[in-house]
RNA sequence: CUUGCCGGAUGGGUAGUCGCUCCCGCGAGGGAGAGGAAAGUCCGGUCUCCACAGGGCGGCGUGCCGGUUAACGGCCGGGGGGGUUCGCUCAAAGCGGGCUUCACGGAAAGUGCCACAGAAAAGAUACCGCCGGGGCGGGAAGCCGUUCCGGUAAGGGUGAAAAGGUGCGGCAAGAGCGCACCGCGCCCGGAGCAAUCCGGGUGGCAGGGUAAACCCCACGCGGAGCAAGACCAAAUAGGGGAGGAGGGGCGGCCCGUUCCGCUUGACUCCCGGGUAGGUUGCUAGAGCCGGGCAGCAAUGUUCGGCCCAGAGGAAUGACUACCGCCCGCAAGGGUACAGAAACCGGCUUAUAGUCCGGCAAGCUGC
RNA sequence: GCGGGCGUCGUUCAACGGACAGGAUGCCCGGUUACGAACCGGGAGACUGGAGGUUCAAGUCCUCCCGCCCGUA
């Protein structure tokens, strides 16, 4: 079921593209919490490196996760920069996005 | 001492804040949490399910000998080739040592293929040359030219490869034709479990290469894979069984609403298969650490101690400070390869620094 | 997890184990034309993905790596 959330987001969601990843954000039903998804296609690198992406997104995500009002579905594609920049960076993209969705 | 190369070992530490997964606990809270390769998936097993009388054919894999193991194409020991280096020796040959390397059964079972060159490439062969004899021509003659018949595998040339090698004798010229040494085959004796080695005798010598060409011989192998497999089990559709109206249809008695039989069947109950989903398999094991014993070793065995990730689109983290180590006067920079997916034994490949061993250069000292 | 295929000039495809790895297209030069296209002539362009091995000889056979593609549960 999962893989068909994402399709679903993907469909219908509104694109956000930033330096650092491109989201795709959908208004989920009321009552059911928010949720947010990453993607990490081989492209990106080896094992270590996928990792070490989705581990520091998740990061700034959790660290910014009361900015999101409404229970939105987004689903995060990081670039390959997102290993490297500074953290401070990644978590004020993420809080723009976030804030974004809330209006 | 400094570089470089090749093997082997190791694979940074201590706190703080905020998190994640699992376990223990009523709770507060506490505990555990990536690797030597977790990688590539090249081999072998454990474990599951499926198949299976026996035998043959076929297919795949392995290939000196012995050991080791659950098993292996791994590992250990030994043997035999090749390479390199050192020593013995005036030198060569030879012998011995060190290091290193080898898919190392069979080409006297059969088939295929060996380009070009070359006379000939596999039942050998006579192109040139060499030697003997005959004919013809020239010349006074020695002899020269030419042609035919025969001998020859020493020499030339070709080739990756041409029917043992070197030396002496021998011969018309030659030839293992004879002899010595080396090589090879066979026989005998000895050492060793064996591969094989050593010694003696004997045969003048079998006979090209290729099996990572087909093949032959010996040995091994049933097939799938944890998305294996097992259990629980919605919604919807459908299947089977039981009951079944005061509904519909057909039939029985002459007819029919009363009676009886058959059928259909709303509805009720039960059953199994099974999808989504959930649970399990799921981590105590050919386990780790230390010691003893057996063995050259791989390894085995025994005693004591320890419990060391189990997630499930997948946790093991993010950030900060200080200390290590390396580069730099400093500011500062760098700190490899790489992330468990049922589990285990190997192999292969990647790897910053640091340490150990070996080799090769260069510099320096005695 | 399992099992199958491919890698050759810039591109797309050839090459019984045997000479200088061959076309097509593209590229360059010259001709033709008033100038181009088309056409004609000539030329360059590859150590066959990498490293070893077998063989007299390897793009081809074998082993190990690297990269890419496909099938399947």
């Amino acid at each position: 079921m999962r893989s068909k959330d994402f399709r679903k987001v993907y469909d219908n969601g509104a694109k956000f593209s930033g330096p650092l990843f491109t989201a795709f954000c959908l208004r989920g039903t009321e009552g059911s919490g928010a949720r947010v998804g990453f993607t990490l296609p081989r492209a990106l690198g080896k094992a270590v490196v996928r990792n070490r992406i989705k581990r520091r997104v998740r990061e700034a995500v959790r660290r910014r996760f009361g900015v999101l009002g409404a229970p939105w579905e987004i689903v995060i594609n990081p670039r390959r920069r997102a290993e490297t920049a500074p953290f401070p960076d990644l978590e004020r993209e993420v809080e723009k996005l976030f804030s974004r969705c809330g209006t």
